[in-house]
DNA sequence: AGCTTGACTTAGACAAGTCTAACTTTATAT
DNA sequence: ATATAAAGTTAGACTTGTCTAAGTCAAGCT
């Protein structure tokens, strides 16, 4: 069996050739350029590219088959595309354009092992009876969620008298400090208050505590600034 | 403020300036060629691109540093990273490094909007009180999904006389059967009975009971073949 | 039958990203 | 101080995937 790896482009047009056999019986180069938006000599060329992989059956000026090899992939890939799709929109609760949208972009990274992980997870929280809290949850909680290009950096960048909300913290790197056991948890408020001008340490309030810390660890704290603070200073 | 959409290649390089800046202080080509496994010209070329965005302060023959856009964006690109990382360790359990590897292609194409959604996943199903089964659940039966490039095919590629078991249905097309209703649902066990040489119709048996359905809406039904059966036909 | 039109292909340019080979710069070591 | 080694850059080839422009093919019309 030859090589099965092609790249995500062509992915791409045997998946959309799939899509338009499946409706039409034959697909048209014109269609194919339709739907994926590129021009037709795109498609010529990804036509001769899938053809001598084996995986279409081409002949110039007529319309294109899959192979057997070929039908195969294009299940593949259209089925990973389903299964990330339901997941988006059936958990993530995003809008079906949306989870169409962003499937076709997984589809292209989604080993097998990984989607039957999302298949597995999926089924449980939608059938799981002692799930229906956390549906609930997912529900109303999920489409509320905007995160319009949220500002979030890491504490080491915020400036000086800023205030900010800890988002979250990456605590599985080696040495890094136990920053929980300091207060500094999802959610807490601090300041930076101060930053060593070439060493490595700087100082932040969390409510009415103060610590220092290593500015490599502040790195790996990501926090979102809140607004209209203080005096901007480098 | 300038278009801060660069190319994942160009995002590769930029995370790995800024991690390798995190525990060297300075990033040197050499260092980041090795982290990223590229030859280091290529690594000149990438810091060019980047410098011209004004994403990194490079001069030839010295070792590099970051603006702070560029070192805005490096966190954006680490923070999605991180989410990733996490969802695929905690949630779907898969290993540190297999976790590792799959951020790494998915920080390319996610959004925060998507990105706050898998965190607030992730978060209710690690803390709610009411997911304690769902976590058990998650625990024990995730770790042993291998998937080893299962071949899963759409039915209407399974060859006469073969079984097989339904691994899902796509019933979110227009015009589509309720396959459900014929009692065709995931863990069915079926059997390809007939084809129609020409025609569109195919003819299944699902436990007891026969049915027939186009071709087309068998191309949504994905199901995995059961081994050593049959007389293989096309 | 020949003309016209639309579909499709070929040819060739371009951009991004990679590589090897050859060169330059900087640092190190007597 | 100069030779040598290491690091980094430039030059140029190659691949993939896109495009526009210019052709070719095939079908339908008169």
């Amino acid at each position: 069996m030859r090589n099965l790896k092609i790249s995500s482009s062509l992915e791409d047009y045997l998946e959309a050739i799939a899509e338009i056999i499946e409706s039409e019986k034959h697909a048209h180069s014109k269609e194919i350029a339709e739907k994926l938006k590129v021009s037709t000599p795109s498609v010529s060329h990804a036509l001769q590219a899938l053809a001598a992989r084996g995986l279409i059956r081409y002949q110039p000026h007529a319309p294109v088959t899959l192979t057997r090899r070929g039908k195969k992939l294009a299940d593949a890939i259209r089925h990973r595309h389903q299964v990330m799709k339901c997941f988006f929109a059936n958990i993530l609760k995003l809008s079906d354009e949306e989870a169409d949208d962003f499937a076709c972009k997984t589809e292209h990274i989604l080993t097998e092992k990984y989607k039957d992980r999302f298949v597995a997870l999926a089924d449980a929280i939608e059938n799981r009876e002692d799930c229906t809290g956390l549906r609930k949850y997912l529900d109303e909680y999920l489409p509320t969620i905007e995160g319009e290009d949220s500002d979030i950096i890491s504490l080491d960048l915020l400036p000086l008298g800023h205030e900010a909300t800890v988002v979250s913290i990456s605590e599985n790197l080696p040495g890094i400090k136990k920053f929980a056991d300091l207060g500094l948890v999802h959610g807490s408020i601090l300041q930076m208050e101060g930053k060593a001008p070439f060493g490595d340490l700087i100082r932040i309030r969390v409510m009415e505590s103060r610590l220092s810390m290593r500015e490599k660890d502040a790195a790996n704290i990501w926090v979102k600034p809140l607004n209209a603070n203080a005096n901007a200073a480098g």
